[in-house]
DNA sequence: AATGATTTGTACGTATGTATT
DNA sequence: GAATACATACGTACAAATCAT
């Protein structure tokens, strides 16, 4: 799943796959995305990458981590300033 | 430097100390900050720690990083939008 | 032109802390 | 208390970009 070779890094391949499945409506709104330790045997990864990974969606407003919970995709609606 | 017992983590100690140091005007706009293994010697900590307190000052908007050169203090009306 | 030094970027591994269930 | 899940920190190695020699 991870091109290794390709001129993106692993940790962006990752976000693009991930964000491809929240737009496609695979991961719905409030529901929480697989963890860490899922997405490490998914992809193969180390922690840290997708760590890297789940960041830049947290940077644009796509999903959320709760500590001691998980990685879920945020509401449209949801921390938008008014 | 860092309190290693204070409730906050010492990348955002770290992170409030260097923006102290830039909004004090210590380090003027369009300056570079000492380079992470002048940090790392500075504050005693790993390098994977001051990048996370330089990733807050990012999302700030304070400083960029520039692959191959250094950390920037922006210049007040830099990448602000219009 | 090419090499080396400096600096940030990425990846992996490990350990411990903290929050939730 | 136990299990699960994210958060933080340290260390290491290599890649990529920039600059000076």
């Amino acid at each position: 799943m991870i091109d290794r070779d390709a001129p993106i890094p692993p940790y962006r391949q990752i976000a693009n796959a991930l964000r491809q499945r929240i737009k496609a409506g695979k991961i719905p709104p409030g529901r929480r995305i697989p963890s860490l330790v899922e997405l490490e045997a998914e992809f193969g990864v180390a922690r840290d990458t997708l760590r890297k990974a789940v960041q830049v969606l947290k940077d644009e407003g796509l999903v959320e981590t709760v500590q001691g919970m998980g990685i879920y995709v945020v509401k449209p609606d949801e921390d938008v300033s008014p």
